[in-house]
DNA sequence: TGAGGGCATAACCTGGGTTTATGTGCAGTG
DNA sequence: CACTGCACATAAACCCAGGTTATGCCCTCA
């Protein structure tokens, strides 16, 4: 049996680091006075703006620049300005955030108690993937609004929705569930994915759905949703063969796309940055339809008004 | 006049927050634990993974369950497993953690001395989206292998090069400098994006390169590279009106076309995200091309080697 | 029932980051 | 030409998050 269940990082991977990451790079903190820096031109205001002293922002700047090795800014008796090396930190720096600002939008959803004003229940790729970023968006344009978040799959998000415990659902599928009223808000593929080394990328016939299903891939584990789509879409075409290796979570499986020889099949929005900096190419499958509509959901008749509302229309393709 | 060159964040921009970001989300070194925690199952291997004790690691993801207000690990005596919170936080911790990563590639081929192996001269766009990337396969394939970076427009790449001063260069744009080789390893393409909630997204007809012309967008300031081919692209079709917001960074461009009534053009590497989160959409232009390769380059005759050719290697479109 | 793996608790230590206080350099101004 | 304002640097004292060592409890398994 070629397909074992392997939870541990794949080959290629990196090796743990003999001094972790989080002392080769700036904390948070001096992540976003740098930000600062960059955008008000000065360490006291910098400072300022992000509620330290002069003193001590002039400091963490400096252990900055000493723990990267590069001079970052310019001081001068008129304010500071990045040097050239410094604007291309600070953009480094700015993904770091933003990837910290998702993380907290999604965290601050996920603690809020059952009193928080809205209530959204949501499936795991757009709690993972999607909500961090519309919840940043929400925060922007109506500060006060406290959000919690229930991920589970479609029937959890529906029976919380029908048991009057959330406000709103987020689900992927091909239908509504019974009792809820929708909308499609976006649209989600399945794709198949392989590194630009593979072979696949220079095919200059279409990939059938059957050779698809013939080949060992790396996948999510049985019972994830995506494996359960891939395996619905295969079944008219002989059935997936045994994997390659199936991970635990996307993300190895997308480390393991990268560096092994193996193909894989992976949601679109799960591989966007992938697909963009060319670490995986999209092979096009002759014939096989993987989409899935992604809907917002509420129970049939009661139309999403106050904050609901409000994120609704935050998440629609075109009002 | 229009086009009033603003330095500083448009409107709908969040408020700098109260309380800074880095006292609501976890340093990195605890979303490293976690990552360890999630990826060994155990507590103690996790912390010997990432070099710590195992109390250190015990009070360390308690406290961030602390500041998170959830429970992220179910502890038992025989290891510990994430709970269906934690491994959805274990998700957003990893984006962060990925793009520390690509901060610390980054950085430490910045910080490089001119002694390093490979010594890399880049275009500002492949060394702020792309480079990072690379440099992380780099490191997984080659892990002794030290890289220094500059960046600068073409002609400064193509100077470091004959000079002798960079073995490897990476430019954007129609052609390869004189005294280079080159060979085409991507393609980027400036695109229009807007708001989902603009007009433009719900366009039956095509947008033609005159209404774009004549429409104020936000850019970059003037000299820009994005700017100077935009310019280029529309002299015949007009000129570009005064732009509605002139900003001096690519992220700056992001936010305000996310938040403000007016669309943008971009490059395509610099939006991917934007585009598959739906925080922007692409309008197509009818007639309008705007790409533009991107190609490795390296003086005529000298081939790349060694550590050279394998960092060619990683970038190529299909070799 | 003893051994071992796994987590929690306690007591103590350390260092990075902070604050307050003060000094230096440059620019614009009456 | 001093004076004032602004920006950054330095110094000294403090604080606490996170680290370590030592130890105990719990559960499982041979």
């Amino acid at each position: 049996m070629a397909g074992r269940a392997v939870t541990g990082t794949p080959g290629g991977r990196t090796p743990e680091p003999a001094v972790p990451l989080s002392h080769r790079v700036p904390d948070l903190g001096a992540l976003e006075l740098l930000l600062a820096v960059a955008r008000l031109g000065s360490l006291g205001r910098a400072a300022r703006a992000t509620g330290i002293t002069q003193p001590a922002a002039s400091s963490r700047i400096r252990s900055m620049e000493r723990q990267l090795g590069v001079a970052l800014v310019e001081r001068s008796p008129r304010g500071s300005r990045l040097t050239d090396a410094g604007a291309l930190v600070t953009d480094w720096a700015r993904r770091v955030v933003e990837a910290a600002e998702a993380f907290d939008a999604g965290a601050q959803a996920l603690r809020g108690r059952r009193d928080s004003r809205l209530r959204v229940a949501a499936s795991m790729t757009i709690a993972e993937y999607l909500l961090p970023g519309w919840l940043i968006a929400l925060r922007a344009q109506r500060p006060g609004t406290a959000v919690s978040l229930l991920a589970g799959n479609s029937s959890a998000v529906a029976e919380r929705l029908l048991a009057g415990e959330a406000d709103l659902g987020f689900v992927e599928g091909l239908e509504v569930p019974a009792g809820l009223d929708g909308t499609v808000i976006g649209h989600d593929r399945l794709i198949v994915v392989a590194a630009p080394s593979h072979p696949w990328t220079r095919r200059r016939t279409e990939l059938t759905a059957g050779e698809l299903a013939a080949t060992p891939l790396i996948l999510r584990e049985r019972g994830s949703g995506t494996r359960q789509v891939l395996d619905a879409a295969l079944a008219r075409h002989g059935g997936l063969a045994d994997p390659l290796l199936e991970l635990s979570s996307t993300t190895a499986v997308k480390a393991a796309a990268v560096s092994e020889a193996a193909p894989s099949v992976l949601s679109e929005l799960a591989v966007g940055e992938e697909l963009t900096a060319r670490r995986l190419v999209e092979i096009p499958v002759h014939g096989l339809r993987l989409g899935r509509d992604l809907r917002a959901v509420w129970p049939s008749g009661q139309r999403p008004a106050g904050p609901a509302r409000d994120l609704l229309g935050l998440t629609r393709r075109a009002p």
